[in-house]
DNA sequence: GACTTTTGCCAAAGCGTTTTACCAGCGGCT
DNA sequence: AGCCGCTGGTAAAACGCTTTGGCAAAAGTC
């Protein structure tokens, strides 16, 4: 029912050669000869008998398992963890290598199991993943493979890295505003004390100062980054006074709730408030009315870069020459659906010159 | 800078004693006999050495990686994904197992190089994933290895499967609904010709049925499963004639157009209008307001069901006797949020219940 | 024709395990 | 004394592949 594959030796007897001349023509061995004539009849029956190596076999004798380990805190508990496994498994499928899933649910102790276990089944190399961005340190275990940070980074200057620019989608998604018109910006973020807040909360304030808007303290709320904070902060900011014409989202979650705000103040969107977020989660963003236009984090483009370059490095000269570790900063593409419009018209502060627009 | 690992030999040598020995030891062999004095030493130099087996050694002497390999159609390209392997890698690694990924991207060609590959990287065993409930066919060279469908079924009979109860999801729904009082209960449906679609609709009839309601067709709209299909039909049902006084929505993206629907027209959620659906996407259920009541669907748990049977086949005496597949359907259990209330009251059904409005 | 070189191929070692088969020593029994 | 059976191990074969080092035969070279 169940027959058992074809070996090598099959292959090397059925074609009247020896294994080595099998295993030569098969790995096309530049520095072997052999005769044409030869080389066909082997590949033929290889092909006939539907023979493909053994890989523990060969991963055994070439000390080399062509496997990667995706070692992450917490897989697909968001629907990011997805993109990440996705691009990282296309990327190594692409390259001939295989991905091998390890998820510690922040455990410590799972942790150290799952590294024994890792090494054990001998992966070539191991991407440490995190499920947002932030700065860990790496289990002195793994020194044993070479190793790179996916949405993280670490104090060691040898490990390459790749993570979302948070400052650029801060500074672009604010910028998209002010094209649209808008002067009065406000900013609804988040309260942890992640690379993310620092750095779009950075890139928001960049924006305004690049615009000559003055950056405003009350035109910033801060909540737990989910849908009831995005509410409460967006019903802060546009009750207020001085209430802004555009708000910008630490996320999409928030902005959901911030949507819910709007539509409970009176306010339509994008004629009396624009939106623009940060996350790309298609089911919100595709499923708000309207579509909100947000910045896509780039969790695809990330899980394939760290790929490549871990690849790139084993197969670079052994792997573990003390080459200077490349830290990526992915940039983050702004996704445009309808959430964004000019201000509403308005006796706007007569001082200072009206939304002149800037072209674009 | 990477010491290499040590082997066997190492242990053997330094707790001087054969290879033969230690490996008795390590494996806990009961037909081996040794003394317990020599069994403590070997296990102490090897705890010492931090010694554990080669893998892939390991795994071609005993024929079978203790690795199982997860093809899915598309990976991870929504959220449903990541429960699926979650479920499935936690079950793996609490059984020692290891998972590899392949995901097809629904392209046969693609599909036949990752079968490749996974047989030659010598699976164990396969679970053969889809990302929604479907009829499929398995490609006839993963004929060489164990296989059972997870969210998926197969006509052939010898294939064990695990995929969500259906009909029990779109009975308990309408039950949930019927026992908050609703008589008048809408139902926005999918177009798709898939096992989702006819399951929950015939268990939304039983329900009725059961309790003595009629089934009316003018209650049941079908558009595509996404928010503005949910949108429209969810207008539809609800400015016809006869509105309804709950609606039970295929799955969480219909429920949040539905939620537009009846924001636009006027009622409040659940005070005039019930919604229940089928999901429990979290991003939507917890972010919409009120919270939405859904029916969850069991993905961690048909990963762990579909890890755990694979790996009960392979360890049973050789795999692969002809014994009875097994074919579970799990249950979807219920996630109360705030989307259900009992119906408004109203002179209800006189002869015809004009649309009384209900307030708002 | 006696060499060197090239061509074409193969034997065997080794990768790190598990597993089968065997063996030496010893105490107890007749 | 001779035999048996138990205890505590070991040697060696295998798993399927890659790779090193050779070695005949064919082909050049002078």
């Amino acid at each position: 029912m169940r027959p058992p594959r074809p070996t090598i030796q099959d292959v090397a007897a059925q074609a009247g050669v020896s294994v080595t001349t099998v295993s030569h023509v098969l790995n096309r061995v530049q520095t072997a000869r052999v005769k044409e004539a030869t080389r066909i009849r082997v590949e033929e029956v290889a092909a006939r008998l539907g023979y493909a190596p053994n890989g523990l076999a060969r991963g055994l004798r070439r000390k080399r398992s062509q496997t990667l380990a995706l070692l992450s805190d917490r897989i697909a508990t968001t629907p990011f963890a997805g993109s990440i496994i996705l691009g990282a498994q296309e990327k190594a499928a692409e390259l001939g290598w295989v991905l091998m899933l390890y998820s510690t649910g922040d455990d410590a102790e799972v942790e150290q199991r799952e590294i024994d276990t890792l090494l054990q089944h001998q992966v070539d190399g191991v991407l440490y993943a995190t499920w947002y961005h932030r700065e860990v340190s790496v289990p002195p275990k793994l020194a044993r493979v070479p190793v790179v940070l996916l949405d993280c980074t670490s104090g060691d200057p040898g490990l390459p890295s790749v993570v979302p620019d948070e400052y650029g989608s801060g500074y672009n998604a604010t910028l998209e505003l002010i094209r649209h018109g808008h002067r009065r910006i406000g900013f609804v973020t988040n309260v942890d004390d992640v690379p993310a807040t620092w750095g779009r909360l950075r890139g928001y304030r960049d924006a305004l100062h690049r615009a000559e808007i003055r950056y405003q303290e009350h035109l910033v709320a801060a909540d737990v980054s989910e849908t009831p904070g995005g509410y409460r902060t967006g019903l802060q900011l546009l009750t207020g006074p001085d209430r802004p014409t555009a708000i910008f989202c630490y996320n999409d979650r928030m902005a959901m709730g911030v949507y819910r705000a709007a539509r409970e103040v009176g306010l339509e969107i994008p004629k009396d408030l624009s939106v623009v977020s940060i996350d790309n989660q298609e089911i919100i963003a595709e499923g708000l009315y309207p579509g909100l236009t947000t910045m896509a984090l780039p969790h695809y483009e990330m899980g394939a870069w760290a790929v490549q370059h871990l690849i790139a490095r084993l197969e670079s000269a052994g792997g573990d020459q003390a080459q200077r570790a490349e830290r990526a900063v992915l940039p983050c593409p702004i996704v445009r659906r309808g959430s964004i419009a000019a201000p509403p018209l308005e006796p706007d502060r007569a001082a200072s010159p009206g939304a002149d627009g800037g072209g674009s």
